[in-house]
This record gives structure tokens, sequence and C-alpha cells, in this order.
DNA sequence: GACCAGGCACATC
DNA sequence: GATGTGCATGGT
């Protein structure tokens, strides 16, 4: 087979599985967040972690006004640890905010404007150097927060496209990130609204202990696709 | 009680 | 580069 024609064909299949997810869900209207800042901070906090205990977490910091930049880095690591308690690895996520806010206040001004007009590789180098944040909470930062185009990847996306035969069970970040931004169009709105129903989709129907391919809205597609 | 969740860094080979 | 481990809460 020609590489375009399976270019085209992988193409054609993930934009069919968006449109299936869009028409079953809806729009997402992610991230759920009130600005920038708060994005960021929720993208380091979720870290393998329910969105719910996460919630609480940034509630938490809102309730105590401290959902601020300079605040938030003047917090002696014990408060601000015990504020996102709720978030799980309070300790370890204390310590990566600071980090972040660092990189943040010193290299931005911890100004999300001034940040969304540096060039999107540059910013993805300098994120990917802060302590705690990896590939996954980069690209969340770049793309929720910043309105950067970029395909964000995470355990779900591995799992259901591995199960629906277009990568590897053990792929590697980068390369599932290619495939789809290498077949998709360039577009923030796609890439937040494509990853926000994966996300749905898995919550709700790809979950490792109990699958529920049965009823799931790509069932249709049955796992086929070459 | 076991298993899981919108990862990441670090040690070791 | 691959593999294993610690980090921790709250829901099912």
């Amino acid at each position: 087979m020609r590489h375009e024609d399976k270019l085209t064909r992988t193409s054609k299949g993930l934009y069919i599985i968006y449109k299936n997810l869009h028409k079953s869900f809806g729009p997402q209207h992610w991230w759920p967040g009130e600005t920038p800042f708060e994005v960021m901070v929720g993208a380091i906090l979720t870290q393998n972690t329910n969105w719910q205990n996460v919630e609480r977490a940034i509630a938490n910091l809102k309730k105590n006004k401290v959902l601020d930049p300079k605040k938030l880095s003047q917090l002696p690591h014990k408060k601000l640890a015990k504020m996102i308690r709720s978030a799980g690895y309070f300790n370890i996520k204390a310590k990566r905010l600071k980090n972040f806010l660092k990189f943040y206040l010193e290299s931005y001004n911890a100004d999300a404007r001034k940040m969304r007009q540096a060039d999107t590789q540059v910013l993805s180098n300098e994120l990917l150097k802060v302590n705690g944040v990896g590939e996954e909470t980069a690209d969340s930062i770049l793309l929720y927060a910043l309105n950067k185009p970029v395909f964000v990847v995470d355990a779900y996306t591995k799992r259901i496209y591995s199960r629906h035969g277009f990568i590897a069970e053990d792929a590697r970040y980068q390369a599932v990130k290619e495939l789809f931004m290498k077949n998709l169009k360039n577009d923030v709105q796609l890439f937040n609204e494509y990853h926000a129903l994966l996300v749905r989709l898995g919550k709700e129907y790809c979950l490792k202990s109990k699958p529920r391919c049965d009823s799931c809205p790509l069932s249709k597609q049955n796992h086929k696709y070459d």
C-alpha cells in the first residue's frame, strides 16, 4: 500500500472517531478552569489523579484567596501541601507547583498573554525543563491555557487507540502525538475537543478493570480499521 | 479491601 | 532506551 493511501485512511479513521464521539457526547467545553493560570495549576494537580479530587484542591485555594502566582509562590510548603491535600501526592505536587511558578514568574512575569506570544516549540522546551512538568502536562498547558495547537496524549488515548489497532500498547508519547498531528488539521479547537472527548469516553467506557465495549459509542467500529 | 485515576522523576540495569 | 518504584487522596 502506498504511504499516502495509508495516511489518508488513518486520517479518515481518526476523524470518523472524532465525529462519532462529538455526536454522542457533544462539546465538552474544556478546560474546566476560569483563567489560564487556573488551567496551568489544574494541569499539574491532575497528574495521575481524578479531576474531582483536583477540583476540591482548587476550590480550597480559591477559598483561601491564594490562587495567584505570587501568593502561591510565597506560601510555605506545608501550608500549600495542606491546601492541595485532596489532589493526592500533595508533597510532591506542592514542589512541582512551586517549580512551575518560579519559571512562570521569572520568565514571563506571570503573564499568560506574554507567554502566549512565545513560539510553541520554544515554550515546549522551556516547560519540559521545569521539574515536575512532563510531556502531557506541558502539552495541556500549551493547548488549554495558551491555545497553542498541540495534541494532548494521555493514558486513555493510548488505551483507546491501541485497542483500536492504530498504535502499539507501549507506544511512546511523541509517537502517539505525531499520529494525531500528522493526520488531523492543525486546529486548536479540534485538538481541544478531541482530547476532551477521549477523556469522556475513557472515563465512561474504557476503564482498566471494567471496559464497557458493548455499549461504547465506537462499538460499531468494532476495533477494526485495517 | 482491592483497584483505579486526565504523570513524573529517579534509580538501576 | 527499557523497566521498576515512590508519591497519596477519594470514589467504586
